[in-house]
DNA sequence: TATTGTTATACTCTATAACTATA
DNA sequence: TATAGTTATAGAGTATAACAATA
C-alpha cells in the first residue's frame, strides 16, 4: 500500500503538466539541485559556488563577466560568490594583462583540491539521484540537455 | 566572427561543467522558464501560478497539499499562490466533505479558459525555445525527465 | 561612448516555526 | 497525536540602476 505522499502524486501525474518538458525540466532540477546542495555542504559550498570554483580551477582563467555569462547569473552575483570564495582562500582575482578593467578568476591550490573533493561528492549525490537512468540513457540526456543548455553550439 | 559574448561562452564550453547533467539542467531550466515566464505574462501568470491553475483545471480537484507535493511548493507558498488565483477569481477553494480540513482547488469557467490560453502560449513558446530537437528528440527528452522528475513511478 | 566590476536597493523566492481546526 | 491550512518571518536568490576605472 503506497504512502499517502504516492497517492497524492499518482492522483495528479495523470495530469497534462506530466507531458511538459519545462515543467519536468523544473522539478528534475529542483531534485538534482537539492541533492546537489547537500552533497557539497560538507565542503562549505553550493551549487553557485562550486560552479564559480570548478571553472575557476579548471585553468581556462574565465573573467566575472564570462563567469556570468555562463552560468546565467548577473555580475553583481558573481561579484559576491568570488568575493566569498577570495575570503576562504580558495580562488584569487588577477587583473587581466591585457584589459585591466577585467579580472580573472583563478583558484588557489586549496581551491583546486577542494573542488576536485567537491566533484567527488557531487558526482556521487549525482548517481544516486539518477540510479534509475542506464549509462546509456543517461548519456542521451546529456546530449540532450546539452543541446538546450547551448542553442547557438 | 563571433560576438564577444560567443567567444567567452565558448572558452569555458571544454570546462568538466559541460558534463555534468546537474549544470546541463539548471541552465537549461532556467532559459526555458525565462522563456516561459515571458511568455506567461501577458496572461498576468507566472510558471508556478501558471502550473498551479493548469492542474486546478485538469479536474482531478487537487489539494493544496496535493499541490505542494506535487510542484515541490511549501504548502505556504501554495496559499499565496492560490490566494492570487482565488482574489483574481480563477479558482475557488472548496472544503473537502471527506476531510474538513482540507481545500479542493478548482478552476473556475474563467479559470479554465485562461489555463487554455496561457497553455498555447507556452507551449508555442516552448517550441521556439527547443526547436534544434527534432520531435523524436524531443519525446525521447520528456521521457527521461519523467523518470527523473518522478523516480517512484 | 561602451564595457568591467562594484555597490546599493528592492523584489521574489525559499525555508522554518508556530498556530487553528479538524482527524 | 498527527495532519491541512494559514500566518509570520528571516534568509537566499534575483533584477535593476548607478558609479569608477578602463577601453
Amino acid at each position: 500500500m503506497p504512502k499517502p505522499a504516492d497517492v497524492a502524486a499518482t492522483g495528479l501525474r495523470a495530469s497534462a503538466l506530466t507531458d511538459d518538458l519545462s515543467f519536468l525540466l523544473a522539478r528534475a532540477n529542483a531534485i538534482a539541485l537539492s541533492a546537489g546542495n547537500a552533497a557539497l555542504a560538507e565542503h562549505g559550498l553550493k551549487a553557485r559556488s562550486y560552479s564559480v570554483l570548478s571553472l575557476a580551477a579548471d585553468g581556462a582563467g574565465p573573467s566575472q563577466r564570462e563567469l556570468a555569462e555562463f552560468l546565467r547569473l548577473d555580475p553583481s552575483q558573481v561579484v559576491s560568490l568570488v568575493d566569498d570564495l577570495q575570503s576562504r582562500g580558495l580562488v584569487e582575482r588577477r587583473p587581466d594583462p591585457a584589459d585591466r578593467r577585467a579580472n580573472v578568476v583563478i583558484a588557489t591550490d586549496a581551491g583546486r583540491s577542494l573542488a576536485a573533493a567537491a566533484r567527488d561528492s557531487a558526482r556521487s549525490a549525482e548517481e544516486r539521484v539518477h540510479a534509475q537512468l542506464s549509462a546509456d540513457e543517461r548519456q542521451t540526456l546529456t546530449d540532450l540537455l546539452r543541446a538546450l543548455a547551448f542553442p547557438d553550439a
